[in-house]
DNA sequence: GCCAACGTTGGC
DNA sequence: GCCAACGTTGGC
């Protein structure tokens, strides 16, 4: 299984209407290397959900539910989107800043490549994510 | 609101 | 095919 990371800034869909609607279509992505990362999920992968802009940090955790399909909303064809759907709520979301100060978690893609909206995360940043947003 | 990073476009 | 100009993202 592999472990993502999207972004969303909460002003245009934040995770809360995510949890509300149940399910989403992750449409709209046009960069290639985000629409590359999109394609590769499987279903069952676990996606980090990222607010980007406001907030700065990781709020929750969903699930690959559908495999990609291409967008609807592109006017070109090539693009893709996917299904995901809400798992849980972190506990306390993890801000960027928390993220940067773990020294273990330098490397990950979402801080040494910042404009990607669809990251590779690896297993081990997957869980140090979660543990700190279980840590008092 | 500014700006750095970086992807894309288009002229040559 | 190179590279300058331009647009977009997202942190600050």
């Amino acid at each position: 299984m592999n472990h993502w990371l999207v972004k969303t800034e909460p002003d245009v869909y934040s995770w809360e209407r995510f949890v509300k609607e149940g399910r989403a279509m992750w449409d709209g992505v046009r960069n290639y290397q985000a629409r590359n990362n999109l394609m590769k999920m499987k279903k069952g992968d676990k996606v980090l959900f990222y607010h980007s802009n406001v907030g700065k940090e990781v709020v929750g955790v969903a699930v690959v539910a559908g495999e990609h399909y291409p967008d609807p909303t592109a006017k070109e064809p090539g693009w893709a989107a996917v299904d995901l759907k809400p798992v849980k709520e972190l506990q306390r979301p993890v801000g960027l800043d928390r993220i940067r100060s773990v020294p273990g978690l330098k490397d990950m893609l979402l801080l040494r490549h910042s404009r990607l909206s669809v990251i590779p995360v690896a297993a081990a940043e997957f869980r140090a994510i979660l543990r700190i947003s279980e840590a008092a």
